[in-house]
DNA sequence: TCCATACTTGACAATTATAGTAAGGTATGT
DNA sequence: ACATACCTTACTATAATTGTCAAGTATGGA
């Protein structure tokens, strides 16, 4: 029951977007240096986000990447699962699954559609305006985690 | 997000039991026949099904396995967390990890934590009791899922 | 114009976790 | 004794994920 770190990497982006931004656009190798993600990887979790229209992008030098929306219009279910395509715990809630047509014969189907809208209510509850309102009430230095932490392994 | 197969197999099994037992041991041969589950996996489950005092195991010819309590003092979670060790969505919130020391920076820790509480209240709210009773309020032919459903691929 | 910046995109390798298989052992009722 | 059925460990194959590489495009400024 993990959370991809894809996931976590790209919430504590969002963050640090947020909290740097100030109105201009901020650059992948900033956030890929305060919050040790490898900049290609945090190239491809952007594309997503793109794509999921939570980020706006600009280009050319001094270019980068802007909320698309207000920090409180942000949720954080929405930028998980943009980058984690679904949230579901079973494969057969997956929207385009036909693996089981008869979810009326599985007596345990209803747990885990139970268990996916908790997930999902949950993380669609916190906005980033909470987390970065958060972070700015801490005395923090560069990015908002200990360096080497929310690592999947070690 | 999502859970293993050893965790929806674990609940399927759990159920199996749970309604063709009436007082006897239930055999693994039969469980694994009733709901398409290999045995030898099965045994593994079991074996810390036993350990997590779920059941209890008679053997010999004509043994099996026996809910070690009442259906409605099982919770769903206990099952989960007995056979899939931790039921954390981030890795620094299991035990004994050290790879964070300093969570009081991390911004995002305390969401992936409320997470984690919401899916344990969850899945703790659900008994075997629940389970059962509503296997039996349905047609169902043998085993308590439709054949082939419920697998991760496919 | 030319160049440096920084986004864009696809392909791919390495690592890890999971699912499932195999095999041998132990207890026990008939 | 013998068949049944639990007990336990070890291993393999497969899939998913993580992370890397590489080549391209748009743009602002010197
Ligand atoms: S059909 Fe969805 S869990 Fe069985
Ligand atoms: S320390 Fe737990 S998520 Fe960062």
């Amino acid at each position: 029951m993990r959370l991809s770190t894809r996931a976590q990497y790209a919430v504590r982006a969002m963050v640090d977007l947020s909290l740097y931004s100030e109105g201009r656009p901020v650059s992948l190798k900033e956030i890929s240096r305060r919050e040790e993600i490898p900049l290609n990887y945090l190239e491809q979790l952007f594309f997503r986000l793109k794509k999921g229209q939570i980020v706006t992008s600009v280009r050319g030098p001094g270019g980068g990447y802007v909320l698309a929306r207000q920090e409180d219009a942000i949720k954080v279910g929405e930028i998980v699962v943009t980058v984690e395509e679904q949230l579901n715990p079973v494969a057969c809630l997956d929207e385009g699954d036909r693996s089981c047509r008869r979810e009326a014969h599985c007596v345990t189907h209803f747990v885990w559609q139970g268990l996916g809208e908790r997930i999902r209510g949950f993380l669609d509850s916190i906005t980033l305006a909470d987390l970065t309102r958060e972070a700015r009430n801490r005395p923090a230095g560069e990015g908002n985690i200990e360096k080497g932490a929310c690592k999947p392994t070690g």
